[in-house]
DNA sequence: AGCACGCCGACT
DNA sequence: GTCGGCGTGCTC
């Protein structure tokens, strides 16, 4: 009989210990949920991690209030996941916890309680219906891949599926899916949030129907519940189509994980704790199992590829485009030599102005891409040069004419446009920079007959609105797509003849050494929209640095070339895959303050680690929400074990926190950042 | 991270 | 005289 029970709770720290009363000692067990006072007033549910006899000293024990499962609802295998979640990525399990259960799994307060008086048995077996249709049959070129696949797992855990964009790899996807259900075993299929549209979804449900289940952060708090409870009864689905956070659902039997559109950023997640990558963590998740990744995508993130080339992965390679499908023309456009001929007509050269009225001519479909929302960039007075600024955040205030609102893109901060200049009260801005919506309304200057969507945060701010944008264009309800990176993902429409880069320069020049990298990625995805059956699309990219090498690269597809000029510089430079960073960002209200703390902590870590740290420095936005940043680099070789690592971490976070000058400071870790 | 406690400005 | 601003201290 144990008194007392360590409890995760959904709070930055590992866990806290309550005692169990004589009523619920048979009840409170390792992976239930269990309901607790909490502080002064609280009350939240928290997970069980163990049961002992060991009593706290120098604190108040409080008792559990009520036990909210009689079989645990987080597995073995879940545990050691979140361990290792918590360890590599510097975060308390009580982080774990919290991005780990749907919210449903955790109610606060008095809901809590009546959960537990209205429990209700785990998800009924919704019964496995026959409305599935039968697979497509594969062409020769997917057959071929399947087999690769197949005969590379026999040797390896992880296999690269390195496919052109509409070479069909979700064909293939489904076809192993089904082997491994076949077989028994559980399926998760990872896909980037913006990219789980109704297109891949109504595709894996006809054929999977209600063996799959769907996971995705737009959907209810009631619709998650139902998916985790599903999850943990005894007849789970078979199939997981989720996004990030579905690492995190219990499996019984994982024998597969697909990872779709691997090298999406936006896998990683930023804020708030943990901030895990959730291809590597899936990768993880796949080794705990005895389980095989697939990695799928069109343009490899090099990390992925370097270690496939380096045998530690399997590699396929796929370079036939479905149905026939021409890869599409690049053409390069140097907008700086255009505008000195005086034949720009705002962001828009001759050659693509003439290759949207003929896409038009012929009925055809043209996407347009600008990597900023808003109308313009900032706007600045003409006679002094004032630009309004954000007043909590280190950036200027973008511009939206529609709304006549200028709009912090980090803090959200919104006021009007004012209607002279603040500084000299002359009333004449200029608008410097493009946005999407800018874009929009030159086009519509330019094509007044042409019907345009425009879809990024602004338009596109709920699934709905995406989906809705989507499908408007898929069904030819509009010639011109105007967007930011979301129109990249995954999307294919049939009519798109013409894809228009407005400004390539934007992304390549951010102080960030992925930046060619990143650029390379999203330029070739958008490139990949153009194109339709049994013909080549055109891309006409235009850019302010005609003759640089990686514009070049693109408008090429070199994606080799690319690739092993910045493994050259990352070898020589110190970057991933080479070491592995850790950035360390310390904020404060006071910018005096937190310098002196940010020295006095890159001190502490060099005492440690030597000439690995780098830092203290100002970030480039050095201020969000009137926190000032400071940001130390870590560059640690892949060979240094990563316990000892943690430790000395954790160690000189407490050490600069307890310091009493350091009280409102704020210090976090970020692995592997992106 | 929340959330309560606590000590100083503008309002009925 | 109080309502409420956010500094700071704690959470088994």
């Amino acid at each position: 009989m144990y008194h007392y029970a360590d409890i995760v709770l959904p709070v930055p720290f590992d866990s806290f210990t309550y005692s169990i009363p004589a009523a619920l000692q048979e009840k409170v067990m390792r992976g239930c949920r269990v309901v607790v006072p909490f502080g002064k007033s609280k009350i939240y549910t928290g997970i069980v991690v163990r049961t002992h006899n060991n009593a706290p000293t120098g604190v108040e024990v409080k008792a559990i209030m009520e036990v909210l499962d009689e079989r645990p609802v987080v597995n073995e295998m879940q545990f050691r996941f979140w361990q290792w979640i918590s360890q590599y990525y510097i975060c308390p399990l009580g982080d774990v916890y919290k991005a780990a259960m749907p919210g449903g799994m955790k109610p606060h307060d008095g809901k809590a309680l009546k959960e537990a008086q209205h429990r209700r048995p785990s998800a009924d077996a919704l019964s496995v219906a026959g409305n599935s249709q039968p697979l497509h049959a594969l062409n020769k070129a997917q057959g071929e891949a399947l087999a690769e696949i197949e005969a590379s797992f026999h040797e390896k855990d992880i296999t690269l599926l390195h496919g052109v964009t509409s070479s069909g790899k979700t064909e293939i996807y489904i076809h192993i899916i089904n082997k491994h259900i076949e077989a028994g075993k559980q399926v998760l299929y990872l896909l980037p949030e913006i990219a789980l549209t109704t297109q891949i979804t109504e595709r894996l449900q006809q054929v999977f129907g209600e063996r799959m289940g769907v996971y995705h952060s737009k959907f209810t708090e009631a619709q998650r519940l139902n998916v985790y409870k599903r999850q943990c009864s005894d007849h789970p689905f078979q199939v997981i189509l989720g996004v990030r956070s579905s690492i995190f659902l219990p499996f019984q039997e994982l024998g597969l994980i697909i990872i779709d559109e691997e090298h999406d950023t936006s896998y990683k997640q930023q804020e708030p704790a943990p901030r895990y990558h959730a291809r590597n963590a899936a990768m993880m998740l796949a080794r705990l199992f005895g389980a095989k990744t697939l990695l799928g995508t069109a343009t490899p993130a090099f990390e992925t590829y370097h270690l496939a080339r380096k045998g530690r992965y399997g590699y396929v390679k796929l370079t036939e485009r479905y149905l026939g499908l021409q890869l599409p023309e690049i053409k390069i456009i140097d907008i700086k030599e255009e505008r000195r001929k005086k034949r720009m007509h705002g962001a828009f050269s001759f050659p693509l102005i003439e290759a949207i009225r003929g896409a038009l001519s012929r009925h055809e479909q043209i996407i347009l891409f600008q990597n900023r929302r808003g109308f313009s960039h900032f706007i600045e007075c003409k006679q002094c040069g004032w630009v309004p600024r954000c007043p909590h955040c280190d950036v200027s205030l973008t511009y939206h004419k529609k709304t006549g609102m200028l709009t912090c893109h980090y803090c959200g901060y919104t006021v009007h446009l004012p209607e002279k200049c603040p500084n000299c009260e002359e009333v004449n801005f200029a608008d410097v920079g493009l946005g999407t919506e800018k874009v929009e309304g030159q086009i519509q200057e330019l094509f007044p007959e042409a019907i345009t969507l425009r879809m990024d945060l602004d338009t596109a701010k709920t699934r709905n609105q995406y989906e809705r944008i989507i499908h408007d264009f898929a069904t030819h309800q509009a010639d011109i797509l105007i967007g930011t990176q979301m129109v990249t993902k995954g999307l294919d429409f049939d009519h798109v003849s013409v894809v228009g880069i407005l400004d390539a320069n934007t992304m390549l020049n951010l102080p960030d050494f992925r930046s060619h990298e990143r650029t390379f990625h999203i330029l070739s995805q958008v490139a990949g929209r153009a194109g339709r059956k049994k013909e080549a699309g055109v891309v006409i990219l235009q850019t302010r640095s005609a003759d640089s090498e990686i514009i070049n690269q693109i408008a090429a597809n070199d994606y080799w070339g690319m690739f092993y000029q910045e493994m050259t510089e990352r070898r020589d430079f110190h970057y991933p895959p080479f070491v592995r960073l850790i950035y360390v960002y310390l904020r404060h209200r006071d910018n005096q303050l937190l310098d002196h703390l940010a020295q006095e902590t890159a001190t502490r870590l060099r005492n440690v680690f030597g000439e690995r740290v780098l830092g203290p420095d100002c970030p480039p936005i050095s201020r969000i929400q009137s926190l000032h940043i400071r940001k130390i680099v870590l560059k640690m070789e892949p060979t240094l074990p990563t316990e000892q690592v943690r430790k000395n971490l954790i160690a000189i976070q407490q050490e600069t926190l307890s310091n009493p000058i350091a009280k409102n400071l704020n210090i976090y870790y970020d692995v592997d950042p992106m």
